[in-house]
DNA sequence: GGAGTCATGTAACAAGTTACATGATTCG
DNA sequence: CGAATCATGTAACTTGTTACATGACTCC
């Protein structure tokens, strides 16, 4: 579950669709973020949906040549989409490389541990300001939709304070050389690269 | 990034471990919910650490012929990860059923999405009770562990937050015809199966 | 002696991605 | 006319899971 399959009978609740208009869909639409697929797993999907009977497909030969096959969701189609959603629903993953590499923190250069968590800031910020953009848009306009977005902003917002509040907490520029800084340096380590770098050691 | 042989170079940063020792440390220890694989996946990508130099493999015939293969991480496994961790991560993904069906909220029965919001908040304390054991275990004690504890626990409680004021804000049970029960449960439901469930008109 | 845990490995399968191959239409 | 976009599909590959097969050791 929240396979392609899934994923398609999703998009084609409520209009029809080609595969290229889903595909377009997952990633500029409402869901964007949240789902993803490629065309090669699209197409296939949506072939074995048809043959099963959950979605039709009508064959719109624009002028001449064009060949383009719009698919729409059928009574089963939709009733098996929604049964699906009311079943046990699989856990959830949150894969993040970034807490992955936190997790390593103390083994790692501290510029590049300010780094990453810088990124991953402005990262959430925009994600955060997608949400905001989505919002806006005339289509993906819900129930559903609103609680997902307050949902995403909630704990987008949570994750950014908590960055934030660490990242500032983390001891300001390691200057190498005897440079004249006006900041609250604390040491100039020359150490290179197997640098520990304390992400602990806060004021928390 | 983030593959099989990533985490199997994470689990020997610090201690020499079997195949079966990785495998228990990723369902019991202090990355748990953040990462998982198989011995299917694990076992191979060893053994090619093993023929790359990353790791080192040392049999312990315990006694007879017990076969238990020790590996440790090697000067050049452990550059190896570090550095790949200072390279480019990939993008985090959250892969959320839950998430996914409340996008579709206002087509299902309020009761069945009322549960699933319930199931989930259930889920998430769980996770944050997980988390606070790990923070009290002797293990999973570094600068990197706290930090992603704290962030677990500040997007968690956030999460939760949200999920109970919503989940509050629903209009409790509607009761279709004029059924005197005093409980929650209603077999046999007039409107089966698409009774929007509105998760919106909220007073928020 | 049987249950549970320790321990390893492989083969079949599942699901999806990347890259390729193809061609029409539209817009500047 | 060339670039971008619309549009579809397939084949090879990657990655990982499930299920199976095997066996020792430990504790009751």
């Amino acid at each position: 579950m929240i396979d392609v399959r899934m994923l398609c009978l999703a998009a084609l609740m409520g209009r029809e669709a080609t595969g290229y208009d889903i595909k377009k869909e997952l990633e500029q639409g409402s869901r964007t973020g949240l789902v993803d697929a490629s065309f090669g797993s699209i197409y296939p999907a949506l072939a074995r949906l048809a043959e099963e009977g959950l979605i039709t497909a009508r064959s719109e030969g624009g002028r001449g040549r064009s060949g383009k096959t719009v698919y729409a969701l059928t009574a089963e189609g939709r009733a098996h989409f929604l049964k699906t959603l009311c079943g046990p629903l699989p856990e959830e993953k949150h894969r993040s490389p970034f807490l992955f590499a936190m997790l390593f923190a103390g083994e790692l250069p501290r510029e590049r541990v300010r780094a990453m968590i810088d990124q991953q800031i402005a990262a959430w910020e925009h994600k955060l300001d997608s949400i905001a953009a989505m919002r806006a848009e005339p289509d993906g306009q819900s129930a559903g939709a609103d609680f997902v977005y307050g949902f995403g902003e909630a704990t987008l917002k949570a994750g950014l304070d908590y960055l934030r509040r660490r990242r500032s907490a983390i001891e300001t520029d390691t200057r190498p050389a005897g440079v004249t800084a006006n900041d609250t340096r604390r040491e100039r380590t020359p150490a290179p690269d197997n640098e520990p770098a304390a992400i602990a050691a806060m004021p928390d």
